[in-house]
DNA sequence: AGCACTGATGTCAGTCGCTGACATGAGCAG
DNA sequence: CTGCTCATGTCAGCGACTGACATCAGTGCT
């Protein structure tokens, strides 16, 4: 991340890191699939623990209720300042490939979100709109956190977003 | 594209696509960024067709029905039956990498949707929202295009997308 | 201690996507 | 006929990624 960081991500080679950790190109990609997936580890643990919440949460919940408590338990990842998240989106936003992985990784999470809610028996298109408008929630406040400093809590500015997005569709 | 969807994405090598069209590898390279973009192509004028149609939507129109009116323009493309699309779309789903590139696409399209959005005088956040929302809308109702075969209207899959996308909304 | 097994790492050779630099040749404009 | 442009070819090279095989430290078992 710190080459990445310093140089951009393109001008980094995998050659380059391996030897800053005093390992081969081989073993580098033993540890990770490809050069991208240095910064999208950890996206796996944040889909389960969101899953995981999303079928915790009550059975009185509505499906869109569901998702946002699902959505809730990512706190855990965005207690503390959003420093080290900074640094990482600004490498991503300056790489259309990384972008792409990004954009990959929400998808995936809108798929077990949805697959979560099937679960627990919402039918299958319902399932799939929340889940998908779950994610625009998500990308939503996970930008404001990262624009802000630090001092809204995640799951107001998940709120707020979810509160912002149903006014723009009422408005028929 | 024949030869993806015959012998799948990543076993068709670039030389191979070069040899069937009588051409070098470097001249393939200088028709397609990349190996990805072959299916990709059109995107562009697509975007530009959908955008324009935003722009162009009535002024007493909400943001929202400005985004489905411009999705609505879109139909030209979807006009007829939907096979080459279905292949294509298999080619697509059968690849991690070229679904990647599609959903880079589609955030492109976002994007462009909320500047237009933004030019009509909407306001910043409802813009990006706005955009957002119709983007879940579009994939929806290509997805039931695409699964359908054809006798189904593309503005009516559109509004049908929406409702249903409303409702789950409203229920609190 | 001695042994077998496992798992992390190294080594090597190779494929493929993609790029820059320069050459060639057809067609068109003066 | 000449000079220009534009598409294509040629060639050399980089860097991401992979498969196959070797090494070697640690670990558990006898």
């Amino acid at each position: 991340m710190e080459l990445y960081a310093l140089h951009g991500f393109e001008q980094t080679t995998v050659a380059e890191i391996s030897e800053r950790a005093g390992l081969t190109e081989r073993t580098f990609f033993r540890h990770f699939a490809d050069k991208r997936e240095v910064l999208f580890r950890g996206a796996g643990t944040l889909q389960e623990l969101i899953v995981n919440a999303v079928l915790d949460a009550p059975a009185s919940a509505t499906p869109m209720e569901a998702v946002i408590t699902g959505l809730g338990a990512a706190r855990v990842y965005f207690q503390g300042s959003p420093e080290r998240s900074q640094i990482r989106q600004r490498i991503i936003n300056a790489n259309p490939e990384l972008q792409a992985r990004e954009l990959s990784k929400m998808a995936a999470l809108g798929a077990a979100i949805a697959d979560g809610l099937r679960r627990r028996g919402v039918p299958e298109a319902v399932a799939g709109l929340a889940a998908e408008t779950g994610i625009v929630v998500f990308r939503t406040a996970f930008e404001r956190w990262i624009g802000g400093t630090g001092e809204k809590e995640w799951s107001q500015l998940l709120q707020e977003s979810l509160r912002e997005l149903r006014a723009v569709l009422a408005a028929t």
